[in-house]
RNA sequence: GGACAGGUGGCCGAGCGGUUAAUGGCAGCAGACUGUAAAUCUGCCGCUCCUUGCGGGCUACGGAGGUUCGAAUCCUCCCCUGUCCA
């Protein structure tokens, strides 16, 4: 079994610093699992690494596609399950860092055997929804498959059409793919998973000062630059958080100020999120700090180097 | 000293006689989530008890009284804050 590491923990919890530190001292390289520096040209919000730390220590899974480009959890899985083998076969230690927790859940445990998302379902359900809203969506649903439609809440759209999109292009139920199909997870790799997890109050703090930070390092100038180079607002990674308040707001009256408290509050909200979903991931050894921490650092090594000789 | 305006749960702010422990926002907490996931969605958010129920008790709308079957909501006095006039 090749040994694997995956650094979680919420955001601004200092992963990057402790992967880039566990690349220099155990001979690693590093894969992004993050859903937004997976796209070029979005740095300063996306909190990518720098140059000179992506030149350092090789990194993965960044700025493999467009903005206007597609990308989804499937992608994830296919490439850096590829990735992963090149670092193997150099001979180099895989260290995953990122934040999205359905990326790397894709990518350790497999997702089940299903279709892609498919344009003309998404297209005809979405406007079903506009048309009949969500509660008949989800009623619809309720009777092509009653398992999925207990577990997804009514107003959640985008689980509800996704669960529709499976049981019509494939005539079976996702509800029955997800508990009867088997999934496909990584084989001849052992993962070891290392939490980040600083007091909520520190985090919180680091979070704000961040926020700040990327201001300062001109987030709404990259904004601008963005869509001077036509990229639409529509793009799919102006969706996260920063971009989507910047590009609201840009031609508003609307003070930096108040922008930034909203960005510091839903990346806060965002935080959390990634904590209840980490907190399910199995094997996690734990680390109550922040991952630029020295003494957090030298923990983790200690921690890890018995169990990652190759 | 006078004239207004106002004092509501951690904060902001509605309510202005009765399904009001009190809309909403902020702040916070917990959770769900296998194909655009930094997305999307759910719940809690005065204290407390249990047989966990559209359950019981207690405490709450500056303070003290009063009117009323019933008051955050009306009246009286007091305290405090803001603006204006002296």
């Amino acid at each position: 079994m090749y040994p694997l590491i995956a650094i979680v923990g919420p955001t601004a919890s200092g992963k990057s610093e402790l992967g880039l530190y566990l690349a220099g001292s155990l001979s690693g390289e590093i894969i992004n699992y993050d859903s937004v520096q997976i796209f070029r040209h979005l740095n300063i919000g996306a909190a990518k690494p720098s140059i000179e730390d992506r030149q350092r220590v090789p990194h993965h899974m960044i700025d493999i596609r467009e903005p206007t480009e597609i990308f989804t959890a499937g992608d994830y899985q296919k490439e850096a399950r590829l990735v992963l083998e090149e670092i193997r076969n150099r001979r180099k230690l895989p260290i995953l860092v990122g934040g999205t927790g359905l990326y790397l859940r894709a990518l350790t445990e497999g997702l089940f055997d299903g279709p892609a998302r498919s344009v003309y379902w998404r297209n005809r359900l979405e406007m079903t929804a506009e048309r009949k809203g969500r509660k008949y969506l989800h009623s619809v649903l309720k009777r092509l498959d009653r398992v999925a439609a207990i577990r997804i809440a009514e107003n959640d759209k985008p689980k509800v059409i996704r669960a529709l999109e499976v049981r019509l292009q494939t005539g079976i139920p996702l509800s029955q793919h997800l508990d009867e199909m088997p999934r496909r997870p990584i084989t001849g790799f052992e993962v070891h998973a290392i939490g980040l997890n600083p007091p909520r109050d520190e985090l919180y703090k680091r979070i704000n000062e961040r926020v700040n930070r990327m201001f300062q390092a001109g987030l709404v100038e990259e904004v601008r630059d963005l869509l001077a180079n036509g990229i639409p607002p529509s793009a799919k990674p102006f969706e996260a958080i920063g971009y989507r308040h910047v590009i609201t707001n840009i031609d508003s009256c609307i003070p930096p100020d108040e922008t930034i408290r909203i960005i510091q509050r839903d990346t806060r909200r965002y935080a959390k999120r990634q904590m209840t979903w980490f907190r399910k991931q199995p094997e996690v050894t734990w680390f109550d700090g922040p991952g630029d921490n020295e003494e957090i650092k030298n923990k983790v090594h200690q921690f890890l180097k018995p169990l990652v000789t190759f």
